[in-house]
DNA sequence: CGCTATAATGACTGAGCCGTCAGTTTTATT
DNA sequence: AATAAAACTGACGGCTCAGTCATTATAGCG
């Protein structure tokens, strides 16, 4: 019979997951100890390894929980919205995502993720499924525009989803840098380049009215 | 009366950078061991220290070497060019670059830089430089091109040059996680969008031919 | 109030790393 | 060949860190 409910352990987890949140942001995987993650978190030494059996684990963990908050892109993708109105709804969406500083630890513990996984396997196999979870929902959408004639059907739907990710991917990163970007002239311009390149006439009359 | 010269030290110099620069690569800033260098470049542990004080400065020596090859773009921003065909070339040559194997250590170890800028004040310094140098030939070229008027008088230039530099550093991530990039429909994709955001009537139609 | 099983603790350890330095080799000059 | 200055070497010291474990605290139960 346990001591403690599944609640509460799992309250000590992500007490955990916070904290090294935290400290991987500041620091960076490998410039933070797990002493660091134990005087952020306020659990001892060895409590940590209750909950995870090694540092690396944590790591682990965090990519995942990152996955979860990404559910939403499905719901919208496959929703009844108009294809262009859905995309245009996507980009706006990241766009104010961008801005928000609530998720910056997320952002920049994500960009550290983006490195770690060029050597770490685990780690790219984690960053690129989330990765094709965002382009699968892009490229329904384009997909489904193309069969209502409101996307250009010489476009190549997974290439146009994977150039969209890599804008945002270049934005989010210059953001994490504290570089100047005006997100609202980006946003018009991004706009203006999905409007020009993958929407047919039938497309821009639709999405016209959004912008 | 030094016993060797200018040219052998700088020789031996390159020699480590090289070796750092595929130890970096294969394994990160962090990962990568002053022993690993010593291994891969063939020097003893002390000559190391002979010709840079610190781990962290063969970083950063790398990271400045990086400008170095960029020099190109103001030759070809400031060139004689119509601006719209700068542009475009522009585009196309760092295209070829995602394409080139060779330059594959130089872009993972890149990449590394970035994760690093978010918590190393040096290698932030550097690499935004890096990136101010490029924002800096494309914002002319962009201004050039309003004043010919090819280029939308109501686009922001800086906002512009900085989108166009995410979406690229986005696919040299994508290209760095060996995802099955389509690079001649990006490409395409790209011109497309540069071309229905940026360009006025005049700008596109000079822009069709080198499509 | 004992009693037991689970949870928590933090001092400790062994591995591994960065940077040093006393000694060795090389090279130009006499 | 002898010499001295410069270059090179690699074993080692001091330190940090991830992970462990013997001990202590806590919570439920009869």
């Amino acid at each position: 019979m346990p001591k403690t409910s599944q609640a509460q352990k799992d309250a000590r987890r992500q007490q955990i997951l916070d904290a090294a949140l935290r400290c991987f942001s500041r620091d960076g995987f490998h410039a933070t100890t797990t002493a660091d993650i134990v005087r952020e978190s306020g659990v001892s030494q060895g409590s940590l390894y209750l909950y995870f059996t090694t540092k690396d684990e944590i790591i682990a963990a965090l990519a995942d929980d990152r996955h979860q908050g990404e559910a939403f892109l499905n719901a919208l993708a496959e929703s009844e919205h108009d294809p262009v109105q859905g995309l245009l709804l996507l980009i706006e969406l990241y766009g104010q995502g961008l801005g928000d500083p609530q998720r910056m630890d997320m952002r920049r513990v994500g960009i550290q993720g983006w490195a770690e996984a060029l050597r770490n396997p685990a780690i790219h196999a984690s960053v690129l499924e989330g990765h094709a979870a965002i382009r699968v929902a892009l490229t329904g959408l384009i997909e489904r525009g193309q069969a209502a004639g409101e996307v250009r059907a010489d476009v190549d739907p997974d290439t146009a989803a994977r150039t969209l990710i890599a804008l945002f991917q270049g934005l989010v990163l210059q953001m994490a840098w504290d570089e100047p970007l005006d997100l609202a002239a980006t946003g018009r311009l991004v706009r203006e380049m999905v409007g020009g390149a993958l929407f047919t006439e039938a497309g821009r009359a639709i999405a016209q009215p959004a912008a």
